[in-house]
DNA sequence: CTAGGGTTAG
C-alpha cells in the first residue's frame, strides 16, 4: 500500500508512483486544478461534506500536492474525518506528519481512540502530549476518560484534581463513569453527590451505574427525580430492567415514554425487541417491527437480528427467517441468531444447514454459533454429529469449549444414554463443572434410572457444597427412587438448613399487548376466579381421556391429595386457562416459562391441544415445545 | 484577524 508509507513514512517524498496510485480526481479535486489557490475554508468544507474514504483521499492528495497539508485546520479536520469512518491508521498517520500538533490536536485523537476502546493508544498520546509540552484542559481530559479502565482512571482523576479541572461538569461526569464502569458504585455516587451542577447527562451516567450493577430501584428512584429526560436516561431506565429479567416493567415504562411523546431511536427499539423477546410478546414485537418500517428506522443489521431474536423467541420463526432473508451483508451475529433460533425448535437440520451457508460464505462461527449447533443436535439426539462438531469446533475453528459446550454434549450424551461417556467428558475437563453441569447428568441419571452412577455424583456434590436448588430436587428424586430414605432425608434437611429454595416457576402469555404473569397458585389476577374455574373443566375433560397426575414428581412432605393439587395449580397450567377464556375458539396459545416444563405439564398440555383443537407453544428454559392435536414437536425427548 | 476539541444508552 504506497499511500499508507506515504504517510506512515517520517520524511514525506511524494513520488509518481504514489500519485499513480492514488484514487482517481474527483469532480471537485479536477475542478480545483485549475485554480491553483483554493481559500482553506472552501477545502474545509469539502472535507466536511466527505462521506467515504474514496472522496476524502483525493483530497488529501490535493492537498499533500499544494503543500496544505499542515495547515493546522485543514489536517485536523482531515483526521476527524477519517476517525468518524473509523479509519484511525490515517488519522495517526496524520498525527504523526504534523509538526506541532495543538492541544485541539492532541484531545482529538485522544478521543478518537478512547471512543473506539483503544485506551492504551489514548494514553499513549496523553504521554506524548505531557512530553511535548502541550498543556491538557478540561477537553483533554474528558476525552480520554471515557472508556477508560479504572485503573489509569484514578491516576488522571488526581492528575485532574491538581489541575483543578475536576469541578468541570464534562470532566465529573466522565470521572463518574470511569468509578462507575469499574464497579465502584460508593465513589460514583460520592462524585455525583458533590458535584457543583449535575447535568442530565451525569444525572444519566449515575442511573446507568445503578442499573448495571444490578439497583434497578435504586436507578429508577433517581430516574423518576429527573426534571427533564431525553431518549438517553430513557433508554438505560428501559434497559435497565430488561437487563435484569423485569421486562415486563421495562415494557411499561416504554409505553409511558411513548405517551409523553418521546420519540424512540434505534437504541429503544433494539431494548424493548429484546423485552419482547424475553416476555414472549409478540403483539408488541410486531408492533415496533411496523414502527421501524413506518418511522424510517434504518434496517441496518442490528435491528434485522433483534427482530429475529425477537421472532424466534416469541414462536414465529417463519417471521424469524423472512426478516433474517431481508438482512443485507449478515455478520455473525445474525447468522447466530437464525441458527440459535432454529436450534431452540428443534429444526435440527435447518440449523445444520445454515451453519453450512453460513461458512460457504465465509463467516467464521464463534462459540455462541456451536452453542445452537451442539443443542440443535442434542435436541435430535445426534450422538455422532454433536461428537463431528464439538471435534470441528476444537481443531478447525480453535475455540476452547466452555462450560455451555459441555453442557450441551452432556445433554445430548446424556439423553442418549451414554452416561458413562458424559461422565467421562466432564471429569477430562480442562474447566471446573458447576452445578447445572451436574445437574444436567444428574438428570439424565433419573432419565434413564441409572441409581449408582446418580448417587455416586450426589454424594461428591454433597461433600464438596457444590449443590444448588436445582440439584438438590434432582438428589431427592435419584435417593427416592434407589430407595435411599436417609438420603432423601438428609437432601430435605439440608434444603430446609441451608435455606435452599427452588426459583419460583413462573409463566406469561401475552392478550391484548398485556404480559400476564403467573406463578404457581397464582390468586393475584383480576380474573382469578374465571380462571380457576376453567382449571376445573380442564381437569374434568383430562379425567374424561384417562388422565393420572405425576404425583410422584412431588417433594413436598404432604399428602396424595395436596400433592395432586399442588400439580394442579402449576404456573403454565394457570396460563393456559387463562389463555383458553381470554382468546377465540381455534387461536393458537404462547406461554414462556421461566424453567423447563415438567412431564405432569408436558403430558397435560399434550391432552389440552387435543381436547381443544387449538396449537398450543410453550417455550421453556431450554427450548420450544409446539403441542398439536396431542403431540409435542419435542418428541417428548426434551 | 479567526478557524477546531469534551461527558450519558447500544
Amino acid at each position: 500500500m504506497p499511500w499508507a508509507t506515504l504517510l506512515t513514512s517520517p520524511s514525506p517524498p511524494i513520488t509518481t508512483a504514489n500519485r499513480s496510485s492514488l484514487p482517481p480526481p474527483s469532480a471537485a479535486t479536477r475542478h480545483h486544478h485549475h485554480h491553483h489557490r483554493l481559500p482553506p475554508d472552501r477545502l474545509a468544507l469539502l472535507i466536511d461534506k466527505s462521506k467515504s474514504i474514496t472522496q476524502l483521499l483525493p483530497i488529501h492528495a490535493f492537498l499533500i500536492r499544494h503543500g496544505l497539508d499542515r495547515h493546522p485546520i485543514l489536517s485536523f479536520k482531515l483526521q476527524r474525518s477519517y476517525s468518524s469512518l473509523r479509519r484511525l491508521d490515517y488519522s495517526t498517520a496524520l498525527f504523526h506528519r504534523t509538526q506541532n500538533p495543538d492541544v485541539f490536536f492532541y484531545t482529538a485523537i485522544i478521543h478518537a481512540h478512547a471512543v473506539n476502546n483503544l485506551h492504551q493508544q489514548a494514553l499513549d498520546f496523553y504521554v506524548r502530549m505531557l512530553t511535548h509540552g502541550v498543556e491538557p484542559n478540561a477537553f483533554t481530559f474528558s476525552a480520554i476518560l471515557r472508556s477508560c479502565p479504572i485503573e489509569p482512571g484514578k491516576a488522571l482523576h488526581s492528575q485532574a484534581l491538581k489541575f483543578g479541572f475536576d469541578s468541570d461538569t464534562y470532566v465529573r461526569t466522565a470521572l463518574l463513569d470511569v468509578y462507575a464502569r469499574g464497579g465502584d458504585v460508593v465513589s460514583a455516587r460520592h462524585l455525583f453527590d458533590t458535584m457543583p451542577d449535575k447535568s442530565l447527562v451525569s444525572l444519566t451516567a449515575m442511573i446507568t451505574c445503578y442499573a448495571k450493577h444490578g439497583d434497578v430501584d435504586g436507578a429508577r428512584l433517581l430516574f423518576d427525580g429527573m426534571e427533564e429526560r431525553d431518549v438517553v436516561c430513557w433508554n438505560v431506565m428501559i434497559d435497565g430492567y430488561t437487563q435484569h429479567g423485569r421486562s415486563n416493567e421495562a415494557l411499561v415504562l416504554f409505553r409511558q415514554m411513548l405517551g409523553l411523546k418521546v420519540k424512540p431511536n434505534e437504541v429503544t427499539l433494539l431494548t424493548v425487541l429484546s423485552a419482547c423477546g424475553q416476555l414472549g410478546a409478540v403483539e408488541l414485537g410486531r408492533w415496533v417491527h411496523s414502527y421501524v418500517v413506518n418511522n424510517g428506522i434504518r434496517f441496518d443489521v442490528h435491528v434485522g437480528t433483534a427482530l429475529v431474536d425477537m421472532y424466534s423467541k416469541c414462536g414465529s420463526l417463519e417471521d424469524a427467517r423472512l426478516v433474517f432473508d431481508m438482512i443485507e451483508d449478515k455478520d455473525v451475529v445474525a447468522w447466530n441468531s437464525m441458527i440459535v433460533g432454529y436450534a431452540m425448535h428443534g429444526f435440527t437440520e435447518d440449523a445444520l444447514k445454515l451453519f453450512t451457508d453460513m461458512c460457504r460464505r465465509g463467516v467464521h462461527p464463534t462459540d455462541i454459533t456451536f452453542i445452537g449447533i451442539l443443542s440443535a443436535c442434542a435436541h435430535a439426539g445426534s450422538v455422532s454429529e454433536g461428537w463431528k462438531f464439538f471435534h470441528l469446533m476444537k481443531d478447525e475453528y480453535q475455540i476452547e469449549p466452555k462450560i455451555e459446550h459441555y453442557g450441551c454434549m452432556v445433554n445430548l450424551l446424556g439423553r442418549a444414554g451414554h452416561l458413562d461417556e458424559a461422565y467421562e467428558l466432564i471429569k477430562n475437563m480442562k474447566i471446573d463443572p458447576d452445578p447445572v453441569l451436574w445437574g444436567t447428568l444428574l438428570g439424565a441419571c433419573r432419565l434413564h434410572g441409572n441409581y449408582g452412577l446418580g448417587e455416586v455424583i450426589a454424594e461428591q456434590l454433597v461433600s464438596q457444597n457444590l449443590a444448588n436448588s436445582g440439584t438438590y430436587i434432582l438428589l431427592s428424586n435419584i435417593y427416592a427412587a434407589a430407595g435411599n430414605w436417609d438420603g432423601v432425608a438428609r437432601v430435605r434437611t439440608m434444603m430446609k438448613g441451608g435455606g435452599v429454595q427452588k426459583e419460583p416457576g413462573c409463566s406469561s402469555i401475552e392478550v391484548n399487548n398485556k404480559v400476564h404473569e403467573f406463578l404457581a397458585g397464582d390468586l393475584r389476577h383480576p380474573k382469578s376466579k374465571q380462571i380457576y374455574v376453567m382449571l376445573e373443566e380442564m381437569y374434568q375433560w383430562l379425567e374424561a381421556h384417562g388422565y393420572t397426575p405425576q404425583t410422584d414428581i412431588v417433594l413436598h412432605d404432604i399428602g396424595e391429595f395436596e400433592k395432586k393439587r399442588s400439580l394442579e395449580v402449576h404456573s403454565e397450567k394457570l396460563a393456559i386457562a387463562f389463555g383458553l377464556i381470554s382468546s377465540q375458539p381455534g387461536a393458537t396459545i404462547k406461554i414462556v416459562k421461566n424453567l423447563r416444563v415438567c412431564s405432569d405439564c408436558h403430558t397435560v398440555t399434550k391432552l389440552i391441544s387435543k381436547i381443544t383443537g387449538r396449537k398450543i407453544v410453550v417455550r421453556d428454559r431450554n427450548r420450544f415445545h409446539h403441542f398439536v392435536n396431542g403431540s409435542c414437536s419435542c418428541g417428548d425427548y426434551w
